[in-house]
DNA sequence: CCCATATCAGGCCGACTGATATCT
DNA sequence: CAGATATCAGTCCGCCTGATATGG
């Protein structure tokens, strides 16, 4: 049970991990109420819009555009399926693919979810200027590009 | 299992709440590799470090300084008593209560902690000037404290 | 009686791992 | 045979709820 808002902690206070963590709280509350209100949650946001921009794609390919696991795309993509946003259907060129399309319906809905999302940045940056805000993703992007990259070594050398 | 790392969804690239996200996902990484060579996690040292700014308090009480849900208290004081790190002992006024006090260990070991925090701050905002970093956290105050705010309509006024 | 406290049991979500079976 | 692929089963963590027992 929630105990209203927490830590006075001087310690974390001005501690970017923990000021991040807390940032990651609200958006993520964020998220979920915005998409929850269209009877989704992000991932599958992301998955559709996965297909959106690159095409069609096996659920494996699919994983990677998109940074959701593969055992969780499977699970996501039976709801997506669902609901008829999208089609799977196995690659006769390749029989152990499933490719998955998006229907026009899941396309009408992915600019409906656009929308959504656009408000969720608005309400999470709500307090800063525009120049702030560009300069928070400047930030932010500089951080997690240095990350990302001290992760990935040597990426295998063309395809 | 992880595939690398993700995204170039560009629907997503300069969203502040998928940057947050990731930001919070390497954030995250550093705390737990950084405390587990210490054989704890980050909520550990929260507990510790609540303890030795506001001084002996019960389980309620600490689990409100620092944002841990009252659950999951128990379970964490558990173990830092299982280290010697703490100790429980009931309030003689109030039977209710368990005082929970941090043992002369545990303040050795806070000390301890204390520069494990520091160095995976510098490796977090590694990428940014001392300027920078100021700024990234002032801006991530402002957004904090914005929802926060925003949640926390009217504090029950007094005690 | 009402409230706070401590605890237990457990749900839910997101990130992840390992083991298969199937196909190229 | 060595892959990649799709799927299932299941772990772990953090955040949360509800119920209960006890005491103020």
């Amino acid at each position: 049970m929630m105990t209203g808002d927490p830590t006075p902690l001087t310690r974390l206070k001005n501690a970017p991990s923990w000021l991040i963590n807390q940032a990651a709280a609200h958006s993520h509350r964020l998220l979920t109420e915005g998409f929850g209100a269209a009877d989704l949650r992000s991932s599958h946001y992301r998955l559709l819009a996965g297909l959106a921009e690159h095409g069609p794609a096996s659920q494996a390919e699919l994983g990677r555009r998109t940074g959701i696991d593969r055992s969780d795309v499977v699970a996501a993509l039976n709801e997506l399926a669902g609901k008829s946003l999208i089609e799977r259907a196995p690659d006769p060129a390749d029989r152990r693919r499933n490719v998955i399309t998006l229907t026009p319906e899941g396309r009408r809905r992915l600019t409906e979810l656009d929308g959504v999302l656009a408000r969720i940045q608005d309400d999470l940056v709500a307090p800063l200027s525009p120049a702030e805000r560009e300069e928070f993703v400047r930030l932010l992007t500089r951080v997690n590009d240095h990350h990302a990259q001290a992760r990935t070594p040597e990426p295998p050398r063309a395809k």
